[in-house]
DNA sequence: TGCCCATTATA
DNA sequence: ATAATGGGC
């Protein structure tokens, strides 16, 4: 049997400048490629035309029609990924098994499993960075601790930063250290227990001159102001190297979002707990409201505030919605209605094509005010001069909700002052306790 | 990437 | 009358 080197794929679906993979093609022997659709994470989608998997699957498609070109091909499984590896280590003959590493809590305890499978048959699991610029303890205070805020933690990232961080891996030169294999069937979305979603998914092109005036035209949700990146920054289909060559050079305020990435994937990965734990733990003695008529009211955006309306409508049919609009809902939900970040936090998970654990936890609980850096929990936005400033001629509310200015546009479901009062005290009395 | 309101300045 | 400022939430 040849002896080979499995390359997998999980959330860097490119060949182009991918860590683990140039590190796979230097090795000595032939590199054959792997994706699995994990039955884990597929089996918790409840919506059967979730776009996600439509995305991902029209991804694995292309990617293997560029490793056929190459004269290799991309082996897709699906199933458990410890199973699955473990009917590979007995159908070839296989040295080692490299990987991007991923910094979620499902992936870090799949990957240690991995681990020791493969230990136990002599294969080495081999990691590398690829998500992020920088990963774990490479970014910490001069004690070896984690930052809690940002902005000491961007200008440490910044320090460090140089060119090696930020060269691309030349992974066309090394392709023909993939390995010789015949095209193999990829499942169809209906193998998967799927349907195709008609949703329009972003470019994968850089907007380069959207990125160079990113800082005067990001807060507008009416304007065409954002890279709208993050869906293929999510699942790997642009480098994030080649992304912030492109900014350093462009616009710093757009770097800085880049760094706000990395310091919430590096607060995940020391923060395990952090998707349902208030990262300031007294922020989890607040007692929330339970109204699921409240709830439902903001999931589909009726709640007679235009803006947050227009935001999860925008969400509700494309899958997206503008990050300034993604603060003020979640102000509304977690201080107007005082309704919990996390019931929030699940919504947007179902939703967002562009929906990544570390960033959407991180957002949340910074909306809340129990997370990093976070907004004090008396900055409550509101939400009629969120919209004079930052649509001020209502080009986003008119697209989302045309019934606005109308006799049946919704009446405001809360009253903003009171909303207000009620929040600042019952916030008061929780984090007094 | 906060808002509100009282106070003060300016006319 | 209205704008600027600053402290408190």
């Amino acid at each position: 049997m040849t002896k080979l080197n499995i390359f997998w794929h999980r959330r860097d679906l490119r060949i182009e400048d991918n860590a683990g993979l140039y590190k796979a093609l230097r090795g000595d022997l032939p590199v054959q490629p792997l994706f699995i659709f994990d039955e884990n994470i597929l089996s918790q989608l409840e919506d059967k035309r979730d776009a996600r998997i439509t995305f991902i699957h029209n991804e694995i498609t292309r990617l293997s029609k560029e490793y056929e070109s190459h004269g290799s091909s991309l082996m897709v499984r699906y199933g458990n990924p410890v199973d699955i590896l473990k009917e590979l280590l007995s159908e070839f003959s296989i040295e080692n098994v490299y990987t991007n590493r991923d910094y979620e809590p499902y992936a870090k305890e799949r990957d240690s499993e991995v681990y020791e499978l493969l230990n136990a048959s002599n294969v080495h699991f081999i990691g590398a960075k690829d998500h992020v610029i920088f990963d774990k303890d490479e970014v910490v205070k001069g004690d070896g601790s984690p930052y809690l805020v940002f902005s000491p933690y961007a200008s440490k990232w910044r320090q460090k930063l140089n060119d090696f961080y930020t060269s691309s891996y030349p992974t066309e030169k090394y392709l023909g250290n993939l390995h010789r294999s015949t095209p193999t069937q990829i499942p169809s979305l209906s193998d998967l227990g799927f349907e195709k979603s008609e949703l329009e998914f972003p470019s994968r092109e850089f907007p380069k001159k959207i990125i160079r005036t990113y800082d005067e035209t990001r807060d507008y949700p009416g304007k065409d102001g954002t890279s709208r990146l993050s869906v293929h920054l999510r699942f790997g289909t642009i480098s994030i190297r080649k992304l912030l060559q492109t900014a350093l050079s462009s616009n710093q305020t757009f770097v800085n979002e880049l760094i706000w990435r990395d310091f919430y994937q590096m607060i995940l990965f020391h923060y395990p707990e952090c998707p349902t734990k208030a990262i300031k733990p007294q922020y989890d003695n607040i007692e929330w409201e339970s109204s699921e008529e409240h709830f439902e009211r903001w999931c589909k955006g009726q709640t007679g505030y235009p803006l947050v309306d227009a935001g999860m409508r925008e969400l509700n049919s494309t899958g997206y919605m503008h990050n300034r609009v993604r603060m003020v809902v979640a102000s509304f939900l977690t201080k107007h209605l005082l309704l919990d970040w996390r019931l929030g936090e699940r919504y947007f998970a179902e939703k967002l094509l562009d929906y990544d654990l570390a960033s959407n936890v991180g957002g949340w609980q910074w909306a809340s005010g129990s997370g990093c850096d976070a907004a004090p929990y008396f900055r409550i936005f509101n939400p009629t001069s969120q919209l004079e400033k930052f649509d001020p001629d209502l080009k986003y509310v008119k697209r989302w909700v045309p019934e606005y200015g109308t006799s049946s546009y919704a009446k405001p479901m809360v009253d903003h002052k009171q909303a207000r009062e009620r929040a600042l005290e019952r916030y008061k009395s929780g984090l007094n306790n």
